[in-house]
RNA sequence: GGGUGCUUAGCUCAGCUGGUAGAGCAAAUGACUCUUAAUCAUUGGGCCACAGGUUCGAUCCCUGUAGCACCCA
């Protein structure tokens, strides 16, 4: 039977259910248990038994087994599932009947009756009443493989969600994860705060942003891709010890560690440097995987991994020195090419020193920090808003942790003199004008705050979803956002000026 | 941006060298009062992603388009 037909097909059901006087779509339920509480209260229940209690509960119908006079299914509500066992003789025979021909797999039911135990030994709840509360009009997915087809599961989530446990699984933990950090920070005395999204001038990163149009202001403004520099600015007000967790947009190409929109957690602490906000991180990792996982080892797509603290700590200089064997940072452009014909990496002509390197880095050092690793010492070039290293002009005072060949967070002492961060942002402007369109912007009103004085301060900031994708063994970005970013399915049809709006197929017609 | 692959029933998947399509689940009907991927019988369900081309004939071969996945930049 086609869609089309069973969608019909089910439609009739729902007239001749308000023929019978039985609302399919129903206002409220009132419920006294939910699944694992009944599994919880009734766990001592033996083979004989029947619970005096009558308990109610309501949920999604799941597949039906029936056999003559009596069905099995079961009901599932966000907190698990529970056995259902119908009886003809219970029920009398109209409700029976009509449960058989009008109440299909995926209605939304509530039910009520005591609790037993089968003799296969599963908790069930005999059911002497039931009330339809929502009918389902599309069929369901398949009962026991689910949705398995990745483009379906993330662009109808809620069929992910409703047949596949493990994405469910997913966003629990996620969900945990971000309350875990909240109290976290909130236990160090951290204040949560919230700051814009919508940006005069996209700072704070090395990115590309999103431009939306304010009509009241005739102005363009940026979708925020960072907003450390606002969070700064709370310092030189006079906060302490501040975070924030919320979504970056940056306009990037789109891949399994890249999503458009993502969630960042920035958190600033007065009086202390980069080392202490290192520190702060491999302890919140650490304690985020034994909230999770009861333990600081966990498995990555199947490479066991130790997030113990403390993480090794390697420069930059002296992780390609052991990847390479030699003193990369200090060799000619020449020599640097050269070491990429060595390792087969096509590096373009046009490139300099910095980029030599930079690629040379990607590919020899980066897939080789498996287990947590803080890469330190930066170049100060490509961290304008961090403090050089005391006694090193050159080199950035700044971190990033590495696990499993990728940048997890990034953090540094936070510069605070104002005149040395003006001419950084001079130097920012000249490499934008040169046509990097990810160079920082100048930002003078934040010059302006630091003219006021901010304190000596550590900065840290985490990418919350790769944090969820370790935390989850998940290999996909797109496994831990709800709604991934996906591209416009497109259908051409005789009215092409309004199908760029409509629903994505023909059978998403509304019925 | 480049390369490779995938797209077949509502879902999960088969489909030989080119001869107009198959299973399981879901659905309908019937049997069955402790099943749990229930079982058994019967029935219906398809623009083989889309648009072209080659061919007597295309789900299959070729080209293009779209979406998705993976790899590379």
């Amino acid at each position: 039977m086609s869609e089309r037909e069973l969608i019909q097909q089910r439609l009739e059901k729902i007239q001749k259910l308000r023929e019978q006087g039985v609302e399919p779509y129903a206002y409220q339920y009132a419920r006294t248990h939910r699944a694992i509480q009944v599994l919880d209260q009734f766990a001592s229940l033996t083979g004989e038994q029947m619970s005096g209690e009558i308990v109610s509960l309501a949920g999604r119908l799941q597949p039906m087994r029936a056999h003559g006079k009596t069905i099995f299914s079961h009901v599932q509500d966000d907190s698990g599932r529970v056995q259902l066992y119908f009886r003809r003789d219970g029920l009398g025979p109209e409700r029976f009947e009509l449960l058989k021909h009008y109440i299909d797999m995926g209605d939304f039911l509530g039910v009520k009756g005591p609790v037993f135990r089968t003799h296969a030994g599963e908790l069930t709840v005999r059911v002497d009443e039931f009330t339809l509360l929502t009918k389902a009009v599309r069929p369901m997915p398949e009962k026991w493989h689910g949705i398995k087809d990745v483009e379906v599961r993330y662009r109808q989530r809620y069929l992910d969600l409703l047949s596949n446990e493990r994405t469910r699984w997913i966003f629990l933990q996620r969900s945990r994860i971000v309350k875990e950090i909240r109290a976290y920070f909130d236990g160090l005395g951290f204040l949560e705060v919230e700051t814009p999204m919508m940006h005069p001038l996209a700072g704070g990163a090395a990115a590309r942003p999103f431009i939306t149009h304010h009509n009241a202001l005739d102005r363009d403004l940026f979708l925020r891709i960072a907003p450390e520099l606002y969070l700064k600015r709370l310092l030189v007000g006079g906060f302490e010890k501040v975070y924030e967790i919320n979504r970056n947009f940056r306009n990037e190409g789109i891949s399994t560690m890249h999503n458009p929109e993502f969630t960042m957690l920035e958190a600033y602490q007065a009086y202390v440097d980069g080392a202490a906000m290192m520190e702060l991180t491999e302890n919140l990792f650490a304690h985020l995987a034994k909230i999770i996982h009861g333990s600081t080892e966990i498995v990555y797509q199947g490479q066991k991994l130790q997030l113990a603290a403390p993480w090794r700590r390697i420069t930059m200089q002296g992780a390609m020195q052991e990847a390479v064997g030699e003193d990369a940072w200090n060799q000619t452009p020449e020599r640097l090419r050269a070491l990429c014909r060595e390792h087969k990496i096509s590096a373009s002509e046009k490139m300099g020193k910095a980029e030599l390197f930079d690629l040379l880095f990607k590919y020899l050092v980066e897939p080789k920090l498996i287990q947590p690793t803080f890469l330190v010492d930066f170049p100060i070039e490509i961290s304008p808003l961090a403090k050089c290293k005391p006694g090193a002009p050159h080199l950035a005072d700044r971190f990033e942790p590495y696990i499993v060949g990728h940048e997890f967070a990034n953090g540094f002492s936070e510069l605070s003199d104002p005149v040395d961060q003006y001419q950084r942002f001079e130097g920012q402007m000249q490499q934008r004008e040169a046509g990097d369109e990810e160079a920082h912007v100048a930002d003078l009103d934040y010059v302006r705050a630091l003219e006021y004085g901010l304190p000596p301060a550590g900065g840290l900031g985490v990418g919350i979803d790769r944090l969820v994708m370790l935390l989850t063994d998940s290999p996909s970005i797109r496994e831990v956002i709800l709604f991934p970013q996906m591209r416009q399915i497109h259908i051409p049809s005789d009215d092409d000026e309004t199908s760029e709006e409509t629903p994505e197929d023909e059978s998403a017609n509304p019925v």
